[in-house]
DNA sequence: AATTAGGCATTTTTT
DNA sequence: ATGCCTAATT
């Protein structure tokens, strides 16, 4: 990308960046250079119009779109940018409830639940309403609180609504689940907006506050945003009436989660005099996948039609391949990865494998680990979100707020000490009844005050020993927390819980002291900060933060990656997977019968297209296995969908001249015009990195099976595997040195020093039992995943 | 109270 | 096939 400077804007982009007052609609095309919209914007409003960026708020989709948009106009303004305003509706609203909160009632140090608590909360409450979960599934039932939420409706709003039996059970669980809330003093995803809505709503004084403050408002992703979302806007802007919003309908694709296309109308409603500004020309995608993507879009009833253009070259044609099932499917597609690397023409990073569903991913993992090719999963089971972290959390979570009643029923038997289901239910019973969070019947207990203050309580001594033990713990990590940073206070409770042995006793013990060692280290860039403080923050970044956030640029890495997750991103290559009926239009939208949610099924296929800058492949299996079996599978409605002369199936020859050189394809890298004809050179393959395959590979076609390659010859690019599930999300470089010996001194990341005791080769990796010193003990680990280090 | 076995639902996408 | 939940076992 050139310098973001106004003259390489084209027209309807410079117009739109110099539109600054009033409200203003940019309806942008899949790239149209949308991004570079939004940060000439507030750089021209910094630099030209001298609007101090304490006066900007720009609010975006993910925390990795806020944190490129930040270094993007920190390049370009330099420290010019500082007290900017920009993150996601969900930070800006914890933001805002943190400081005025209180208000409302919401205590400063109020904790996010995250949708594992939530769900959690949902169990609770359906337990304590006697409401069967077999008959009404925990999951609807959140999906329809969570709804309620997002319109702004509230537990209020939704009994006054109700309408039938189910909305009656659901109020009933609605009921207890913000009694928990509020008890727990924790506000779970969609209240961080509610909440934020009504405090603007009820406290003038606060809202004024924003509405002065904030000279500029601009939303990106709007197509994406919900009711909620929209309205807390409009209410910052009501002053100024500065609001930019920026999205694409035909880019919606989060309805599921109650975001409102709707919001694009309501804008132009509730702001007649908004201008509104069409980006149309793509300086992404070549000409072939533009047309492609602009036919499947076309099948769509409900839109209104765009003129997308573009003055790339036509380039090569969009590829359809089948494989026998998902193994052969992933088998092609590593292997045409291969050659695209094998050309010199493309790194791993310039590649990327797109899915419906995160369960696709295991075929490609597998595949990737046996051609020996780094691949990063974006996603996936989300590293906070794995049981060992989730304890850890919880612990730290009830050291900062012991009213959080979710995080203490977690892990007050965790590791086990004596307190089992029929304690904590007689205690969680006494809680309800005296309405007082369970730290605190706790705490009534054990002044001994027990039978004066007649709690109706019933427990044996021992459990009520084991409590009172438990009270303790909490209690002095809670005084000792004040002292300690952050590293300090998770290493205490690590140790004093007897956390840390727990994990060693458990079978997937390395894999989850990993983990809790990622999870140390990712708390170490807030450990500065004071005592509590850091806790708050980290604790706060936990619950906020997405998958792709984590996501790095590494040209050394294949990315896979769902469709959701694929969004405003691009990659030169894509490949579009599971391109099949039942998978890529998902079943559930099919069995609906809702017209509505096969469009979105069809946009969300549109944007998987239009992240392939030069090269666009869509594959499927003939048969597709699920639940165990396999069942064939027709192709997606999507691939007949697209001109079929814009596309090329192997094996069939007539449209083989078609193809044109990877030379051809090329687009420069940059959106001006001048130079985007032009065959540019590549970026310099870089020999040290590069991943070769076996070259024979590329002259077979890619429709014949064929056996794997021998592997020796790959080892020092193989990815060990890990284990059988993955342990981080990002896959490190391999290890050079497999070999060991006995006696030999190795060093573990979190071990630390051994001795070699023994050592047998396991498939590509080696298990070694090292002796570790103190009292670590003799372990067995492969070396390559524990990244054993030879000393 | 803790561990284990067997039954069952599950998988769309995620701030 | 896997993981979650309940029931049964020690």
């Amino acid at each position: 990308m050139p310098k973001d400077s106004l003259s390489e804007l084209n027209p309807p982009q410079k117009k739109a960046v110099e539109t600054i007052d009033g409200p203003l609609l940019i309806m942008a095309g899949p790239g149209s250079g949308k991004t570079r919209v939004i940060t000439s914007r507030i750089a021209y409003l910094i630099k030209n119009c001298g609007v101090s960026p304490h006066r900007i708020a720009a609010v975006t989709f993910t925390n990795k779109a806020a944190k490129e948009m930040q270094s993007r106009l920190q390049s370009l303004l330099g420290h010019g940018i500082r007290g900017l305003t920009s993150g996601t509706f969900h930070s800006f609203c914890a933001m805002t409830l943190r400081i005025d909160g209180e208000l409302i009632g919401l205590g400063r140090d109020f904790v996010i639940f995250d949708d594992d608590d939530q769900i959690n909360t949902v169990k609770r409450s359906m337990k304590e309403t006697d409401i069967d979960p077999k008959r009404f599934s925990p999951r609807s039932i959140l999906s329809a609180i969570s709804n309620a939420k997002s319109q702004l409706l509230g537990l209020q709003g939704f009994v006054e609504n109700k309408s039938n039996y189910y909305d009656e059970i659901v109020s009933r669980v609605f009921e207890r689940y913000e009694e928990i809330l509020q008890q727990s003093n924790a506000a779970d995803f969609d209240d961080l907006l509610l909440k934020t809505h009504t405090l603007f709503d009820t406290e003038p004084e606060v809202l004024k506050k924003y509405q002065e403050r904030f000279l500029y408002l601009m939303v990106d992703e709007f197509q994406d945003t919900n009711v909620a979302q929209y309205n807390i806007a409009k209410q910052i802007a009501e002053k100024h009436k500065n609001l930019c919003v920026v999205g694409d309908p035909d880019q919606s694709i989060y309805s599921w989660r109650n975001a409102d296309i709707r919001n694009i109308l309501s804008f132009q409603s509730d702001f007649s005099q908004a201008e509104v500004i069409s980006l149309e020309e793509n300086y992404r995608s070549t000409q072939t996948i533009l047309d492609g993507a602009k036919n499947l879009i076309a099948s769509n009833k409900e839109r209104v039609n765009k003129d997308l253009w573009t003055k790339n070259v036509k380039g090569s044609p969009i590829t359809v391949m089948e494989g026998y099932n998902e193994e052969e499917e992933a088998q092609l597609v590593v292997r045409e990865i291969g050659r695209y690397v094998d050309s010199g023409n493309y790194v791993l990073g310039d590649i990327s494998v797109m899915y419906r569903v995160n369960a696709q991913s295991r075929a490609f993992e597998m595949a990737c680990q046996r051609y020996g090719v780094p691949y990063q999963v974006v996603g996936g089971i989300k590293f906070y979100q794995r049981r060992e972290v989730k304890d850890l959390i919880a612990y730290l979570r009830l050291i900062l707020n012991p009213h959080d009643d979710i995080s203490l029923s977690r892990v007050i038997n965790v590791p086990t000490r004596g307190i089992g289901q029929r304690t904590l239910d007689e205690l969680t019973r006494t809680s309800v009844t005296l309405n007082l969070p369970i730290f605190s019947v706790i705490e009534n207990l054990s002044n001994g005050k027990a039978e004066s203050i007649s709690i109706p309580i019933q427990l044996g001594a021992r459990a009520i020993k084991a409590v009172e033990d438990f009270k303790t713990l909490i209690d002095n990590l809670r005084s000792e927390s004040e002292k300690q940073n952050l590293i300090e206070l998770i290493d205490s409770v690590i140790t004093r819980t007897g956390f840390r042995h727990h994990l060693e006793n458990d079978e997937q013990s390395e894999e989850r002291i990993d983990n809790i060692e990622e999870f140390r280290s990712s708390a170490r860039e807030y450990a500065q900060s004071e005592g509590q403080e850091a806790l708050i923050t980290f604790m706060e970044s936990i619950a906020l933060v997405s998958d792709i956030d984590g996501m790095e640029e590494n040209l050394d890495f294949l990315t896979l990656i769902t469709l959701h997750q694929a969004k405003g991103l691009e990659f030169p290559v894509v490949f579009i997977t599971g391109m099949e009926e039942g998978l890529l239009p998902h079943i559930r939208s099919i069995d609906t019968g809702d017209p509505r949610e096969l469009e979105e099924e069809r946009r969300l296929c549109y944007v998987g297209m239009t992240r392939a800058k030069e090269r666009l492949h869509l594959i499927r299996a003939f048969r597709r296995g699920f639940r165990g079996g396999s069942e064939p599978s027709a192709p997606s409605r999507f691939i007949s969908e697209i001109p079929r002369e814009l596309i090329y199936i192997p094996g069939q020859t007539e449209n083989e001249g078609i193809e044109t050189s990877l030379q051809d394809n090329k687009i420069g890298s940059s959106a001006s015009p001048s130079v985007k004809n032009s065959t540019q050179s590549f970026k310099p393959s870089r020999s040290e990195a590069s991943h070769s395959f076996e070259s024979s590979s590329r002259k077979n076609p890619p429709t014949e099976r064929m056996r794997l390659p021998g592997s020796k010859h790959l080892q020092a690019q193989r990815v060990v595997p890990v284990r059988r599930r993955r342990v981080v999300n990002k896959i490190v470089a391999p290890h050079s040195k497999l070999s060991f010996k006995t006696g030999d001194k190795v060093k573990h990341p979190s071990f630390g020093e051994g001795i070699v005791l023994n050592f047998e080769p396991s498939g590509d990796d080696v298990q070694v039992t090292v002796a570790f010193k103190e009292s670590l003990g003799v372990k067995k680990l492969m070396a390559g995943v524990a990244k054993l280090e030879k000393l």
